[in-house]
DNA sequence: TTGTACGCGTTATCAG
DNA sequence: CTGATAACGCGTACAA
């Protein structure tokens, strides 16, 4: 027989509505509604006609018709900082595939850290009827965060950060100030959900890894203020202390730009000598680390080995291959997901989720073979 | 006087809707819609007055009831294929900040080249009432695009792109074949508005750049068999032509991927001699250039000048910076929302849009003062 | 200038 | 198992 003849596409603008489907059939709407939405309560053979009449003649249910009715959306909010830094993307992937999976609708906004814009982005939330919330690493003050759960939003936030004061940064670095750090870390906003990444485990992980390669010593590049960067700070002071290695030297750029990093790096470099290892706060950090140590003629990994965090997009296209420790960046954004669906979406333990080492080209072995500790010759 | 107070915030999931801001001053819901409007037929008191309630008890308007009544969506679909590849960031900023003027919203949907994501999206845009649609550099068979225009949409593409036979290449790199790509370039689908960036004369640019500069040979690294790809490549012909130095060797990798670019770049540089001069056909390429230079142990600008093409995010990070032909992002962004939305959408010329030479520190002028020409001494 | 009444496409309740 | 009916929140033609 023939191919199913398909209704000639309705003239533009015109919808094919249940009501189509009902005459098309001579049952009520009501029937096909149920029909569609697999009411128990409906004969088999109803069921199937009101299906395949519904697929030939293309019928799509309005997605505002059913919102205005049923009182609730299906879409998640998610707020995005800057789109395109080189880890948004498999967050932004692993959030719409996993909602998907829930029958939820991403709606993303990028709200760039402008105030103005967070603020605009919950108003169309609010429209939209957006009752769960998605913030990507979110930077600026927790204000969006805040109001979202004052309208009743269920919220859920992916590797938020907040500023702490740079002393710690100098207190970790020398003494001992792990209590401080811990209290910080017990800050939390109560109906917010926390996925996050292990970043003191990443630090860790980083420099154990220099570590066994033999290297004696190890810097380490610092981020900006923020806990993520104390954090991966700590990692790296635990691996060195029970390395029996601490201290070692921590390199603070004046400010989270690539020039200052660059100069902080090549400031270290022109002091010390070859061969010297490091782990960047992340991996743009490792870049301007690369950069220094190319201006500098030092060759990579040969007089320095670099180990970055994050596994952004372009570790891959360093020169050499940036070795760094990944996050697990799909995930996080899946689980983000069901922290706000799954079972109800009443679980609202924080999730911390562990990197995975990738070996690439920027670290190897110190060229000489390691011996006892090597001091750099001025 | 005090500060207005504030009504305690609706318990979770109750929206204050017309009803409630129309009892609150005992009008008419009618009223306060024409107020919220600016419906001409109303009175400046009770506008205010509206306007004041509506503010205070923290009134949105609901997009499914709005949408619903006046059958139409204010939502501008937009597909792009992969996120975070360091270019789409800033066209997707482009796309909202545009959207936002006009009062329309965007909804994102990232599709990642698998045609089944492709038809969900646009069932998704289609239970949406999105009516226009916006495809960033989509990749795949245009079967999407046709279905949307079949389903009555506006849509516009941006840097849309098409296979086309791998001989065109070799057709271009040696004899004289302007006639066939054009031919490739009108082959158009009608109700598809397309946006796109000049490829041929961002090839010119960083051609004649790298000729400004005293190359006086100057190879093409190709990219893959698609019609930017082959622009590309004939700006870079028509740049040397004028200057009298056509032809120049064009390398083409085996895949376009990563690796066989190196590999290409590799070969090359091994029967070369310093210094020689590069143009890519995008930034990706140009990174490749630089990690086979890096090994090969030449110097970049030294003994080896690479200009890439695009400017993405990274380009800035390479080792050493990439000088490129910059993309307008943004404004591609935008544009191709007003080519949607502006003046009613009847506006569907395409538009082509000029790059700009970024000069970073891969090229510049040959370590020996340019001669005569020289050849690679095999 | 304002109010009344209706309908957009669904789903849920209540009869049958 | 199925049909009639009401209501979700808003915009607008029509009446006042």
């Amino acid at each position: 027989m023939p191919y199913v003849t398909r209704a000639t596409p309705p003239p533009a603008g015109t919808r094919v509505t249940m009501k189509d489907v009902a005459a098309a059939l001579g049952v009520s709407t009501a029937t096909v509604s149920r029909a569609l939405q697999d009411d128990p309560a409906i004969s088999a053979a109803t069921k199937s006609a009101v299906l395949e009449v519904a697929q030939r003649v293309q019928y799509r249910p309005s997605a505002a018709a059913r919102r205005l009715r049923t009182q609730s959306a299906s879409l998640v909010g998610v707020v995005v900082q800057s789109v395109g830094d080189g880890y948004i993307g498999d967050v932004v992937l692993g959030i719409q595939g996993r909602a998907r999976e829930f029958g939820y609708q991403p709606l993303f906004f990028a709200a760039e850290g402008q105030p103005g814009l967070e603020s605009e982005a919950l108003d169309v939330f609010l429209s939209e009827h957006v009752t769960q919330l998605i913030a990507v690493s979110p930077t600026g003050k927790p204000q969006l965060l805040r109001r979202a759960v004052a309208e009743g939003m269920r919220v859920a936030v992916i590797n938020g950060d907040q500023s702490v004061p740079a002393r710690h940064f100098a207190e970790v670095a020398s003494g001992n100030a792990d209590d401080k750090i811990l209290k910080i870390e017990r800050a939390r906003n109560s109906p917010i959900c926390d996925i996050r990444f292990d970043d003191a485990a990443a630090g860790r992980l980083a420099t154990e890894y220099l570590i066994s390669l033999g290297h004696r010593t190890c810097v380490h590049l610092r981020g900006p203020n923020v806990r993520s960067g104390l954090l991966r700070l700590l990692g790296f002071r635990e691996a060195l202390t029970t390395a029996g290695m601490w201290p070692q030297p921590v390199l603070s750029p004046r400010a989270p730009v690539m020039q200052h990093r660059e100069d902080a790096v090549t400031q270290y470099l022109r002091a010390a000598s070859p061969p010297a290892a490091m782990v960047a706060y992340d991996d743009l950090c490792a870049v301007a680390a690369l950069r220094a140590a190319h201006r500098a003629g030092w060759r990579v990994p040969d007089d320095l080995s670099v180990v970055g965090i994050d596994d952004i997009q372009f570790a891959s296209y360093t020169n050499p291959g940036l070795t760094t420790v990944a996050q697990p960046k799909y995930e996080l954004g899946a689980l983000a997901v069901d922290a706000l669906l799954a079972d109800g979406g009443c679980d609202a333990r924080p999730r911390v989720l562990d990197g995975q080492l990738v070996i690439r080209e920027s670290a190897g072995p110190p060229s000489r073979p390691a011996g006892g500790g090597r001091e750099p010759r001025r």
